[in-house]
DNA sequence: CGGATAACTTAGGATATGCTAA
DNA sequence: TTAGCATATCCTAAGTTATCCG
């Protein structure tokens, strides 16, 4: 069954990603299109969607379309609908705060493995709800129980006392308190100084949090006081040498307007400043921020010179480069105080690392690929925009002198501590913590809980995806085909977008029929499927792949009477598919094909190529080789770094230096070997000795070399980070450095030990993904 | 029920840091 | 000691998914 599912990696042949990258670009040239259009369009298709024939339904989306380039372009409709709508979402989300209380959860959804809450249990909450679900059988270990086989844990016992205490203590969470949960930390505070390896123990009395139980009633944290966040610096403006030339004038620009300019002119050498769009987009948003004078005089992007400017950061950058040490310093320890002040947060009494602190400066825009709103001014982010949560209880941080917040709210079912609404997308960013936090790995835990799940069912729902694809209705015969391609490929679901709000990307479900072509034939292979189109970040997947018949014969179905630009699966969208998955498994997602198939490719791989007796170095070339073929599956890609080429010739010339030393110490090897079988004394005994290890010691380093060498090359174009870090159960990796004898440090770095910190704790050498 | 959207994960490139060889 | 490069970290865009709401 699973047989075609074989995930090597010679599959996948990636395409060459950058300038190709984004050549669709021209298919939807006039994106000028209005939401009162589109909504009408969208009411005219939810009719279709109940009754109409396919293939009628193909014709209609394609004259829809038709007629969304014909628009009034009403920009400040369409303004006018966000500030509506900005209003709306914030009266709908007061409602819920004061009704949060009364919510009771739903579905036991935050912890994908622990199965078997009872609704009786809920019912029977005390009133102050402590957030934990009194087990029936409680146990006395400390250790939170897990079971790899049930995915199953039996929280401890709920302590009640324990929690109000935190409650109680308000701001005051010293170390010094008798807490149990912090007095590790006591210990440390206690040996330093008196003990050199400080850091050492430091370290290994960090916050197992993988040993306590977790929240089961939807709350993500009982306590949390943070510092806020910290605002990007103020404009500074620039020298009065520094001047901007409109029609080869010089010209002083009023505060705003000077800051915007700045922006553009640190990214003159930046091909996309050439870009049509790009300039138009700056240049209407930048007119914005002009006095009535300005805007008057500056008329046209093409007669403003900003190159005193750009010459002036690129000064200012090199000067930076050339700080003395002690400059240096000073900033790194400026930032240091920084991180200390604003880095950290007090969640549930202990102290966790912020992802995102800071606020994103002000700036251009760039999105990635061929994007219609590159060069829209990203504006500055004020006090005023910014919504706070954090406990009720803890110290509020405070906004800048004579500024306020937006708003400060106590909303602990969510794990932000800081949001804004950004304005190029009207989507919110938040503040977030760290991955090494309790809150970021328990989920990512969680994930791969959840991606083991799917390996005990897979091949059922193999079976029955096969076995729709016989049928009788299209939308089924759609939804198997595509979870085909998502399981096989690692597709990833594809949600559809708005037009003309973002660059032209697809996935799975929103594939369009110019994404795909069949061949009945090619070369050796039969059915034949080639896919070529933009995914995520606009990175190009092109792969050609022969499949199963009724495969094709489907495909071939679904494209019938249908225009490129059409939907290629015009029965099916992410919602559709993700219930259908939700009924075959609880938790099942399209993304969990992605972390399984990984996973498992990793675990695969590494099973195949790890040989126990090779050298470290050997024993980590695997290891990345496995890592490849995820990447290579997932389609992980990567601009060839720059100094490609030179750091290849690079390692290629230190190999040559190596293979002359070789030679060289073989031949005083031999040289040495004649000498003792003349003398057979002692020391030219010896000296043969000194050679042999040397000719030995060489022979590694040039081993390895070699070794760094063809793992270079293969990486070329692979990024290995993405799947190592989002992707691969990281007790996989934990458990082959122990089975391999490999050091961990080889293949997780600092960072990322932290973030797998719970990985490294529990995996043993036998561990199964 | 479907569209909108909040919340969160995943992503590649840019920039900073720090190590090594000259 | 420092330039040059490799690696780590930062940054924030771009996805997915569940839920909300009319």
């Amino acid at each position: 069954m699973s047989g075609d599912h074989g995930h090597g990696g010679s599959q996948v042949n990636s395409g060459a990603k950058g300038i190709d990258s984004h050549k669709h670009k021209d298919k939807h040239k006039d994106k000028e299109h209005r939401h009162k259009d589109h909504k009408k369009d969208k009411e005219r298709e939810k009719i279709k969607h109940s009754n109409s024939e396919h293939k009628e339904h193909a014709e209609k989306k394609h004259r829809d379309k038709e007629k969304l380039k014909h628009g009034d372009g009403s920009a400040d409709k369409h303004r006018e609908k966000h500030k509506e709508k900005d209003k709306d979402k914030e009266r709908r989300r007061e409602e819920k705060i004061k009704s949060s209380h009364a919510d009771k959860p739903k579905k036991e959804k935050e912890n994908g493995y622990v199965r078997n809450t009872s609704p009786a249990v809920i019912k029977s909450e005390p009133e102050e709800d402590n957030g934990f679900y009194p087990s029936p059988e409680n146990n006395k270990s400390f250790k939170r129980e897990y079971d790899d086989e049930e995915f199953e844990y039996k929280p401890k016992k709920v302590k009640t006392e324990h929690d109000k205490k935190a409650k109680k203590r308000k701001h005051e969470y010293e170390e010094d308190e008798e807490d149990e949960d912090i007095k590790p930390k006591k210990k440390t505070k206690d040996r330093k100084g008196a003990d050199g390896k400080k850091t050492k123990k430091e370290e290994e009395e960090k916050w197992k949090w993988w040993e306590e139980e977790r929240y089961t009633d939807g709350s993500k944290w009982r306590f949390l006081e943070h510092q806020g966040p910290v605002f990007a610096p103020p404009y500074e403006p620039l020298p009065g040498k520094v001047k901007f030339y409109f029609d080869g004038k010089p010209m002083k620009l009023s505060a705003p307007a000077e800051e915007v300019a700045t922006f553009f002119s640190k990214m003159l050498e930046h091909e996309y400043t050439t870009k049509d769009i790009f300039r138009k987009n700056f240049f209407k948003d930048w007119r914005k921020e002009m006095t009535p004078e300005e805007k008057s005089k500056i008329t046209d992007l093409n007669k403003c010179n900003f190159s005193e400017m750009s010459e002036y950061f690129k000064a200012q950058s090199e000067a930076r480069k050339q700080m003395s040490k002690e400059e240096k310093q000073k900033n790194k320890e400026e930032n240091e105080r920084l991180l200390q002040e604003y880095g950290f947060c007090i969640m549930d009494k202990h102290k966790e690392r912020i992802g995102n602190f800071r606020i994103e400066p002000p700036g251009l825009f760039r999105g990635r690929g061929d994007h219609p709103k590159m060069g829209m001014l990203k504006r500055r982010i004020r006090p005023q925009d910014i919504i706070i949560n954090c406990s009720k209880d803890s110290k509020h941080p405070k906004p800048p002198a004579g500024t306020k917040w937006k708003e400060v709210r106590h909303d602990n079912k969510v794990t932000w501590l800081a949001s804004w609404t950004e304005n190029i997308q009207g989507s919110i960013k938040y503040i977030m913590l760290n991955p090494s936090s309790r809150i970021k790995g328990e989920k990512d835990w969680q994930k791969y809980e959840t991606a083991r799940r799917l390996k005990k069912c897979v091949d059922r729902i193999r079976t029955q995806y096969r076995d729709d694809w016989k049928s009788k209705e299209m939308r089924i015969r759609q939804r198997a085909v595509a979870l085909y391609f998502i399981d096989k490929l690692a597709l990833r679901a594809g949600n559809e977008k708005e037009e003309g709000e973002t660059a032209d990307t697809v996935g799975c479900c929103s594939l369009r029929v110019e994404h795909i072509k069949l061949y009945p034939k090619l070369d050796e292979q039969e059915y034949v499927v080639e896919f070529d189109f933009l995914g995520k970040d606009s990175i190009r997947y092109y792969n050609k792949i022969p499949v199963e018949k009724r495969v094709f014969k489907n495909l071939q179905l679904f494209l019938e009477n249908k225009q490129q630009e059409d939907d290629l699966f015009d029965r099916l969208n992410t919602s559709i598919l993700n219930k259908h998955l939700q009924e075959l498994m609880d938790g099942l997602t399209a993304k969990v094909f992605r972390t399984y198939n990984a996973s498992i490719t990793l675990q695969q791989q590494l099973k195949e190529l790890s040989c126990s007796d090779d050298s470290i170095p050997a024993k980590i070339l695997s290891y990345n080789r496995a890592n490849r073929a995820v990447a290579i599956l997932c389609n992980h890609q990567r601009a060839p770094p720059k100094t490609f080429e030179k750091s290849m010739q690079n390692l290629q010339t230190k190999i040559d230096e190596k293979q002359n030393q070789l030679s060289t110490a073989r031949k005083q090897l031999k040289a040495a070997k004649a000498e003792h079988k003349a003398s057979h004394d002692d020391k030219s005994k010896k000296t043969v000795e000194v050679k042999r290890k040397a000719v030995q010691r060489i022979e590694e380093q040039l081993m390895k070399l070699q070794v760094q060498a063809t793992d270079r090359e293969e990486n070329k174009q692979i990024a290995l980070g993405t799947s190592k870090l989002n992707y691969l159960d990281p007790r996989i990796s934990v458990a082959w450095c122990k089975k391999s004898n490999v050091p961990i440090e080889k293949i997780y770095n600092k960072t990322q030990r932290e973030k797998f910190a719970w990985a490294i704790d529990m995996a043993e050498r036998d561990y199964e993904f």
